[in-house]
DNA sequence: GTCTGTGCAAATTGTTTGCACGCAA
DNA sequence: TTGCGTGCAAACAATTTGCACAGAC
């Protein structure tokens, strides 16, 4: 039995939102960028509604950049890169999956996985001294 | 340059038991293990000595669980997985290690990766309904 | 003596929550 | 009309920090 939800413009301008970007955004960061088209948002709102899509599996906690968690509502498998520097959290595609290791973990460890993240960290393009 | 450290019986202790431990304890769980022989711990020492330990690279984060940073005081690259239900986060030997992926980060996207985290999620032997 | 380490408590800050009202069904 | 959705502000909780003193060198 599924929660009951109502639609909601506001609740679909935040998962269009997530989705429709790369920046892998906190929370505040798209309440920012939603507040000028929607002047009464609330940071609540946006905090209450990223909880049920997590929830829901329609979108992840990516990574924690000092202190604040990012969002992605890409909900395949794909790597992260998070830039120590600057912050900026990329994905990385085309780097290969790991589902294939779920029986060898769960035959080793009796653990049974259902999801993982595999976050590479450095200095981006921009931060590299070297570029 | 490196910054100056004087040595203390407080902050060996921390970075002992973290290392001693395979429970990848959160500050407040490491406070709690020490208090007893160090009545006069404080939280605030364990958090900054944390802090300076993963500056270093003598320790480092390995999951938010809770909302809590888990800490690890291995280094060498391995996996890691948590639990869902019960917050349990163990080490997974044995796995593949993913340094041999830097140079194809580096030349597809022009980042430098220095670490990567490989984190599954699921359920654990004790927490898993069929087992 | 100088400078780092620490206890303590207050401050900070990301996130959650209670409440009254708005709005979809 | 019913009950979820939301703004608002207060509450929470993990972590950080200022300050005065303790201890290492």
């Amino acid at each position: 039995m599924d929660i009951k939800r109502k639609t909601s413009v506001k609740r679909q301008a935040i998962i269009d939102a997530l989705m429709a970007v790369k920046t892998h955004p906190s929370a505040e960061m798209l309440y920012e960028q939603l507040k000028p088209s929607i002047p009464d948002l609330s940071l609540g709102t946006v905090y209450r509604n990223l909880s049920i899509f997590t929830q829901e599996g329609s979108a992840q906690v990516v990574a924690h950049v000092n202190g604040k968690e990012r969002f992605d509502g890409r909900t395949d498998a794909h790597a992260h890169f998070v830039c120590r520097k600057c912050g900026r959290v990329c994905d990385l595609d085309s780097l290969p999956v790991y589902e294939n290791l779920y029986p060898e973990i769960t035959e080793n460890y009796h653990f049974v996985p259902e999801s993982y993240s595999l976050t590479f960290t450095g200095l981006c393009s921009g931060c590299d001294p070297e570029q």
